[in-house]
DNA sequence: GCTGGACATTTTTTT
DNA sequence: AATGTCCAGC
């Protein structure tokens, strides 16, 4: 009797949970199924990876282990299971008493810790589990990495030195520090990019490295050792100034959790199940920091698309999704390869893209949607006339009652952007672009944070230094750099020089105007906390002379009042939706916020935006514009296979944001920056079988005369040809080393920073003195020695 | 300390 | 082409 009674609960149980979870396939009840040990979930692009995050804790929460275990509570009674078989049969709808007799052990949901990348993937994951869960979604924690890190760090910095009201560094902050260390260090510019230096040091922040270990790892290389020395120097800096930059947020909570393992205990035992999204697109310190977290329970499940890892260049290792197994012994792999999102056409075409990777964990998405309309190829003479198509065919589109906000513009960089805009400014049609000049990085923008900073963290000097001289107040460079030097002399933090200025010699001539700006601050710093964010914001604007100064400024001026009438909007809607409104978490909130969080599906607006921003969003319909060799892919990622598939992982992604419609464009000649160049269609566009596109031509009649040019589209295929002719024959005469000085016929000349063999040829990595560092191969470049 | 003109710079950038 | 950045000269 008990023994059927028990069968028959365990069959009702799993009924009633394959029943509430019934709009997932197979293969995503799996996921959702799986919520102890190790998880990888590889997730094709539109095969409901959020919908699969979602209903996952969801089942967490409401069943806990329930469908995966025989255990029936002692309470449940003959009764109880009669009452799950009415429920069964769709006779109840007491949801409510279902779960409670059904589940086991479920988490709570302070347990489960989901992180993102973006601030816009965990406001979305957040809100459809609000609508999922209710109540009990408040307490689950859903952030992007950097929040949660930050999160931490606000609790237990003190420990490694900082103190709790840290700033956060943006990269324009990061770059003027590493700037002022070369000064200081007596580096010169031109050899050593600011960004170039910063970009080291983000790589090395990425693996871990402190600046020691960095110093430890570089060996003989000349350049890597005097980076190691900005390094260190740069990182004093920061912590002086009581600040961190976006690396140093993963960084030192992953030191923190190694060097004091009460620590890390108290987090593991908060967060003991741990989901990643993106998972492809996590560096070293992040893999770091959720195994470090999970290596004791194991609870981990990690999501991602190896397909669509396209932040190579930022760090992000795409070795953690494709060695996730090894990772974690004995996890369960599940392929999610329906997709939901595009037709059989679009789908199919990016199928045939991707397939020309060899670096996979190998899948193939399908899907039960139409086959749709075949993808249009439109070959415009220049780029006037692909804007002039887009133009059209949008507008076309809204005449046979599409809305603007169906169509996205896609283009590979950012340069591309303002001959489309132009294009639709013509046709009057309204858009929006995302990226480019970002709202946070305008100067007023920032002009108006660096204030607040100040009032919330006097130590940070970076900020200081960009607004005690604006609006001007006769407060130039030396003046700065003496009390700076002052300050660090005697260990007082800036702030207090400036206060009591008149006491240093060496600041008499300007003692007045600096003891003024001291006492500005100061009576600002005494508003904090006793009047709301949005009032003190004015004060700020009325009180240092910004706003007069604007005034004075006319058109442009208005501009950006109201660009920082938009920001106090965002400060007014932070202190509605916070319980507990502070300057520092508003000043925290904003750092980590980015111009993809802005992006409003709700406007009717064409968007507009690079191919990277539009990863995680899909539109009906999708242009993709200049595939172009040269363009799409990149100049500098032509003669590399490696960064070819990146490339092509980035096609993937952009065709693959498309629902209905696909339009891809390619100009036989081009205007960017300034020069005219001829490019071929681009190689991905050729990967797309013929017979799911239907070409439209404008440039045929000019085609004669331009295969009769010497055009670079030209030149390379000859060139090329010749290159695969010579593959059999031996390796001639490459006598390049690393160090030498060569020559190149565009790029002038630069010293040899790496040597890979590849091919028949090398790959050579070269610093030049006037374009930067540029990977090409040897001998198709004609390079040079010299000397 | 401020300003104008020379000069370089322009891949992608979820934080 | 367009825009921001830097430095020399006032």
């Amino acid at each position: 009797m008990d023994f059927t009674l028990k069968n028959r609960y365990n069959a009702l149980k799993r009924q009633i949970i394959d029943d509430f979870f019934s709009r997932m396939n197979p293969m995503q009840k799996q996921a959702v199924y799986a919520i102890h040990g190790p998880v990888l979930i590889l997730a094709g692009a539109g095969s409901g990876k959020t919908t699969v995050i979602v209903n996952r804790i969801a089942n967490m929460i409401q069943f806990g282990e329930a469908y995966d275990s025989d255990y029936m509570p002692a309470q449940i009674t003959q009764e109880d299971v009669d009452f799950l078989e009415e429920y069964a049969r769709g006779e109840s709808w007491d949801l409510e008493r279902a779960i409670s007799l059904i589940k086991n052990r479920p988490v709570a949901p302070w347990n489960i810790l989901a992180i993102t990348f973006t601030n816009k993937a965990a406001g979305e994951l957040k809100e459809r589990l609000q609508a999922m869960l209710g109540e009990a979604a408040q307490e689950i924690n859903a952030s992007t990495f950097h929040s949660a890190c930050v999160r931490i760090l606000r609790r237990e910095i003190e420990n490694l030195g900082y103190r709790s009201s840290f700033t956060i560094y943006d990269t324009d902050d990061s770059v003027r520090v590493v700037k002022a260390a070369l000064k200081a260090m007596n580096i010169d510019e031109k050899r050593f990019s600011p960004k170039a230096v910063l970009g080291e040091i983000g790589r090395a922040k990425d693996q871990l490295l402190s600046s020691a270990d960095f110093a430890s790892t570089v060996g003989e290389d000349f350049r890597l050792q005097v980076i190691a020395k900005v390094y260190d120097y740069y990182q004093k800096q920061l912590m002086s100034a009581n600040a961190v930059d976006f690396d140093d947020i993963i960084m030192l909570t992953v030191r923190l959790f190694q060097k004091f393992p009460e620590i890390l205990d108290k987090y593991r035992s908060r967060f003991r199940y741990v989901m990643v999204d993106e998972y492809q697109d996590t560096n070293y310190a992040q893999f770091m920091l959720v195994n470090l977290l999970a290596s004791q329970h194991q609870n981990i499940c990690v999501v991602g698309d190896d397909d669509q890892s396209i932040y190579k260049f930022r760090g992000a290792d795409i070795g953690n999704i494709l060695n996730f197994e090894d990772q974690f012994p004995g996890a369960k792999v599940i392929r999610l390869e329906e997709n939901y999102r595009c037709t059989g056409t679009i789908l199919d075409a990016a199928n045939a893209v991707i397939e020309n990777n060899t670096e996979r964990k190998g899948k193939t998405l399908w899907t039960k949607n139409d086959t749709g309309v075949k993808i249009k190829v439109h070959r415009a003479a220049d780029e006037g006339e692909e804007a002039r198509f887009i133009a059209d065919t949008i507008s076309e589109n809204v005449k046979q009652g599409a809305k603007f906000s169906d169509h996205a513009v896609l283009y590979r960089m950012n340069a591309i952007s303002n001959t489309v805009e132009r294009g639709l400014v013509k046709y009057g049609i309204p858009y929006r672009i995302i990226g480019g000049l970002r709202f946070y990085e305008r100067k007023e923008i920032k002009d108006m944070i660096s204030y607040l900073s100040v009032l919330n963290n006097p130590s940070d000097t970076v900020r200081l230094r960009r607004i005690i001289n604006e609006p001007k107040r006769g407060i130039g460079d030396s003046s700065v750099n003496n009390v700076l030097e002052i300050a660090a002399g005697v260990e007082l933090p800036a702030f207090e020089i400036l206060e009591n200025a008149e006491q240093y010699p060496a600041l008499s001539r300007k003692a007045t105007s600096l003891m003024q700006f001291a006492e500005m601050l100061r009576a600002l710093m005494e508003k904090v906390g006793k009047i709301s964010l949005d009032q003190l914001l004015d004060h700020v604007l009325e009180e240092t002379g910004y706003l007069s100064m604007l005034q004075g400024e006319g058109f442009e001026g208005q501009t950006r009042l109201e660009n920082i009438e938009e920001l106090k909007s965002t400060m007014i809607r932070y202190e509605e939706e916070n319980d507990d409104p502070t300057l520092a978490g508003f000043l925290e909130e904003i750092s980590l916020y980015t111009d993809i969080d802005r992006y409003d599906p709700q406007a009717d607006n064409v968007v507009l935006m690079t191919m990277h921003s539009a990863k995680g969003l899909e539109f009906e319909n999708v242009i993709l514009v200049g595939l172009e060799e040269g363009i799409f892919p990149g100049m500098q990622s032509m003669y590399d296979p490696t960064q070819i598939e990146e490339e092509r992982r980035l096609a993937y992604v952009s065709l693959t944001r498309a629902k209905k419609r696909l339009y891809v464009t390619t100009a036989a000649q081009r205007m960017l920056f300034g020069q005219t160049m001829r490019n071929r269609p681009s190689r991905f566009l050729n990967e797309i079988p013929k017979e799911l596109c239907e070409m439209e031509d404008t440039t045929i009649a000019r085609r004669m005369s331009i295969n009769q040019r010497q055009t670079p589209s030209a030149a390379f295929k000859s060139t090329s040809k010749v290159g695969i002719g010579a593959a059999a024959q031996p390796e001639s005469n490459f006598t390049l080393k690393v160090g030498d000085m060569v020559s190149h016929k565009v790029f002038g000349q630069g010293m040899v920073l790496s040597i890979t063999p590849m091919g028949n040829d090398h790959l050579v990595e070269v610093a030049f003195e006037s374009v930067g560092t540029k990977k090409v191969m040897a001998k198709f470049a004609r390079l040079h020695k010299i000397q």
